[in-house]
This record gives structure tokens, C-alpha cells and sequence, in this order.
DNA sequence: CGCAAATAGTTGTTGGGACAACTATCAAGA
DNA sequence: TCTTGATAGTTGTCCCAACAACTATTTGCG
């Protein structure tokens, strides 16, 4: 076993509460103003989102699950849920009769480009505005180096970016 | 309505993205190595902490739920099932015949004293080894900001010291 | 070819959290 | 005093995620 357990000293276990803080309140926070807006979690916009910058708005479920930080099994009962209200479609992979892919309808477009502005507001409201540019980059440093930890296969490094000012959702609009 | 939307520029949805991936990721992580250990969810173990800490190991319901920044029926169903296990008492008021306040149990403070090492070293393992002393300050610095956009009542500010050398545990072993 | 192992996905069950509804007690004021 | 409103807590219901079990297909290899 390990030796004698290092306990934390007073900045360490100031900076840890106040992280899982953030950490508890922040997805609650997101998905109160989604569902509120749009009826979506966080989780259902983020994998919207995905598909809609997908090439042919299309994607494979595992790559779904995987740049969405979901098990396959979450992420098929969200699917299923999504498909029933007519905001994607499922359907097999013509070269994998085991996989199935996913492709946003036109109503998911609409629906997360309804959405997303709301969003993007309460994402400025309730962290970005409140960082200087200085910790936006520290943010980003911070943050990379406990994913390194925390998810060493960095799946959800190759997320790309949802919130460019791009044609995807002008194109949904 | 506001006007047109403010997008995302590179930076801040690289450490947006980020962010939220850290927030997904963290309790996950928490809660797995505690369950697998001794049996707790993080919720659980902060809630005996807070309580372990407490002038004489004993809290009013509605003071731990905001201390643990839960709501009151959830902290209500939660003691119950430590109250089932044993980790906890409830027993009501006598000063507010409304109120109940909880007492955690000697089993409780064995349980905890027995899950702390481990929980600690996840929490260095995870995230405090991999921040340079600097980046320890503006982690506090920037959950600071970003907690007082989401919990303006600072109801989580208030919590103690959970991780002191402190006697408590010791007294508890 | 044929079989074992790995991969892709779905489904069922369980457990926890959010929310609403409810009871009980206290406090403030006419 | 009595009555209104606020406070403290519990309970019930619904929804979502974790996990395990399962089917189906593909791949690797003898």
C-alpha cells in the first residue's frame, strides 16, 4: 500500500471545492436553460450538434458516443428518444450491417438553431463573461491538463468546435 | 429579443469545450472510485464529511443540503439510505419541533476515515498532480468567478475545509 | 472453410436526482 | 387569539444514466 496519504494543504482544498463545485453546478445550469428553451438536455444539443456539422450531417453511432463522451448504450437510448420525436433518423451502414448511423433531420436543424443562441448567451453569462482573456487561456491549460488524466484516449479532444459562426446553422436556419 | 448573437471566437470554444468535457468527466470519476471503495457516491462522502466536521458530528438537514449544495429532497432521500445503512441518525429538533438535524454515526466516521486515503489520492492523481502551483491559484481564482455567476447565494463558498490534517478523522480512526 | 474473439448496437433493470405535492411547525400581525 | 404566510422536511413520480445481458456481424487465424 501507499505510504502515508499526503492530505490536502489549504490552497489545494480551496481550489478542489470550489472545482467540484463548478463541476456539480454547471451541467444542471446548462441543461435548466435547454430544456427550458428547447426541450433538449445538454447532452441532446451537443449530440444535434455534432451530426449537423458531420459530413452529410451523418455519423456512426460509436463515433457519436465517443466524441460525445457516451456509452453506446446512453447514447441509444437518446437516440431512440431523439428519432421519436423526428430530430434524427437511424438507419444501417450500407458497408457494416452491424453499425448504424444517425443523420440529423431537417426539424433537428431548426430546432438547434432555434436553440442555439439561448445558449450561447447563458454560456457568456454564466462563464465567459466572468473570465478576463488571461484566464480564458488558463482555462484552457488548466483544463487540458486534468483531461489528461481524467480521459487519457482524449475522446473528447477531437470534438470540434460547436459554436463557430458558421454556415451549418445558417444553412438550418 | 438581444440582438445578433454573439458567437464563439477559436479560443473561447476551445476552453468552453473543454470546460464542460471536464464537468462531464469529473464526478464520474469521483463517484466511481469512492462506490468501488467504500460504497459511497461523492455525494455521500461530502455529506458524512460535512457532518464528521460539524460541532458534535451533527447538522440541521437544511443547513448540510446547502453546505453540499443539494436540494432538500434530495439530501431527504439520501439520508435516508445512510440512516438505513447505519452511517447516519436523524432525529428531530428539540429548539424547532420543525426541524431534524442528522448525527453521523461511529460506523460513519470509521467509513469515511477508511475512504479518505484513497479519495484523496484520486483527487491528486486526477487533478491537483497535474497543475503546476500556478495554475493551482488561477484554478481558484477562476472557479471563483465563474461560481459567482452560477451560485450567487455562495451557499458552496461556505464549506469547510475538507481535507485538513485535522483531528476530526483522526479522532475518527 | 470454420471457429473464436472482437466489434456494433439494442434492450432491460436498477438507482439516483429533479420536481411537485403534501404535512407540520413557526412567525407576524390584525 | 386566529389567521396568513413562511419555513422545514418527507414522500411520490418521472426521467435519465450506469450496468449487465443479449443479438448480430465482422475479423483473425488455424
Amino acid at each position: 500500500m501507499s505510504s502515508e496519504t499526503r492530505w490536502l494543504n489549504t490552497e489545494e482544498s480551496a481550489a478542489w471545492v470550489r472545482l467540484v463545485a463548478l463541476a456539480e453546478l454547471l451541467p444542471g445550469a446548462l441543461d435548466a436553460q435547454l430544456l427550458r428553451d428547447a426541450g433538449l438536455t445538454h447532452f441532446e444539443y451537443v449530440a444535434l450538434m455534432a451530426l449537423a456539422e458531420a459530413p452529410d450531417r451523418t455519423m456512426r453511432m460509436t463515433e457519436l458516443a465517443s466524441r460525445t463522451n457516451a456509452t453506446l448504450p446512453r447514447l441509444s437510448h437518446v437516440a431512440r428518444r431523439l428519432e421519436e420525436r423526428g430530430l434524427i433518423r437511424r438507419f444501417p451502414c450500407p458497408t457494416d450491417r452491424r453499425a448504424t448511423n444517425a443523420t440529423v433531420t431537417e426539424a433537428g436543424l431548426e430546432l438547434i438553431a432555434q436553440a442555439a443562441p439561448g445558449h450561447v448567451g447563458t454560456v457568456r453569462a454564466s462563464v465567459l463573461d466572468a473570465l478576463t482573456p488571461e484566464q480564458l487561456q488558463q482555462l484552457y491549460s488548466i483544463a487540458g491538463a486534468v483531461l489528461a488524466r481524467l480521459d487519457p484516449d482524449e475522446r473528447l479532444a477531437a470534438t470540434s468546435c460547436q459554436f463557430s459562426e458558421g454556415p451549418t446553422l445558417a444553412r438550418a436556419g
